[in-house]
DNA sequence: CGCCGAGTTGAACTGAATCAAGAAACGTGG
DNA sequence: CCACGTTTCTTGATTCAGTTCAACTCGGCG
């Protein structure tokens, strides 16, 4: 059932014991969404941790009624708002399927038990506040110091998926630019060629 | 000697045993650093965290010969970077004293040696991750969603310590735009008002 | 067949980058 | 404590990339 997740696990943390991964496996609850369904909503808590076992998902928030995307998250990653579900308080970011999609959720009580139950856990915990630190490391250093054009072209080596499979509006407010621009941009890298 | 520190320690995880808080001590050493002196050099992989106790500090990275700064940090807050820390691999930011600096350094051995001590350790440890996840995620929704005058009054509002401490080209650079322009931006803030 | 949303293209506008020059602040040594 | 040189900050002129608004194309779908 979980066996992807469970690849994932071994190898953040092979130590982890048998007993530990089953109590584990008893948290995680399975949800399917439709394309365009909302998965986890801005202003609410946000009480789970999506892992996508299929399709796509996006992080956004709305500013003056325009979605600002953060990022987007594909099959075998984690995703949710990190943010909420550490501090408790509402979240600032939706959650929405781009594709239909499957997740493994874990709900923040659940994983509270872990830690308790299990104070090894507390090890996974950090290793993946850390691998979301680093990961948001690099989109840190993306917006600051390059450009739009540069941000499409770095994105299209280190994700072709996103550029295959999002749409090219989503794209674009992801890169912090309007469509118009991307379209431009896009045009332009075409004829370099 | 190391009672701001303990402070923070307390608010962060109250429940560490004074065993643990004993032993950690051990693994600081004091530091001090004249305003303009590295405290650590991109290139090589970075084995410290720092606890300020005293003066200013700037994370940044070299591209094209030109300073881009990620975040400025002051007395009470730690910093490193934290990428290079954890990966392992040379560090892509350097870190330099702003103004004259003492700080607390955590070497990495003694942070592992203390994981391995006390597991009630990987506790702190992933607090401090999702620390330092958290503060990226705002300045990541500054970078995405606002623009660079917004940024400014934001950052004042938020950290007039920066506007008051920090000189002005280098506020430019964390803003991601060019010393004229916050220039510019200043001369239009104050005839508003 | 006609509608609708996504993508493209054009024209006018805007805010920041760049280049260049001058003014102000800073610190260093005499 | 002052004078000098360097660094930081400001101002101006020009250029450029992205925004905005509007019109148009294309493809899928009722």
């Amino acid at each position: 059932m979980f066996d992807s997740l469970k690849l994932y696990f071994r190898k953040l943390a092979p130590e982890l014991s048998q007993d530990a991964w089953n109590a584990f496996q008893k948290c995680l609850t399975v949800k399917r969404y439709k394309k365009g369904e909302t998965i986890s909503e801005e202003g609410r808590v946000n009480n789970i941790v999506c892992f996508i076992e299929e399709g796509i998902v996006m992080v956004y928030n709305l500013i003056d009624g325009k979605k600002n995307i953060y990022n987007f998250f594909f099959e075998h990653e984690y995703t949710g708002d990190y943010e909420s579900f550490l501090t408790r308080k509402p979240a600032n970011y939706g959650i929405e399927a781009i594709e239909d999609t499957i997740t493994f959720n874990l709900h923040y009580d659940g994983l509270q038990k872990m830690y308790a139950d299990f104070p090894e856990f507390e090890r996974v915990g950090r290793l993946v506040a850390e691998g979301q630190f680093l990961r948001l490391t690099e989109r840190n250093a993306s917006l600051l110091a390059e450009k739009p054009e540069d941000r499409y072209e770095n994105l299209v080596v280190a994700k072709p998926q996103v550029a295959q499979r999002v749409p090219q509006y989503l794209i674009a407010s992801y890169l912090g630019i309007t469509p118009e621009a991307l379209s431009r941009i896009r045009k332009r890298l075409v004829s370099k060629f």
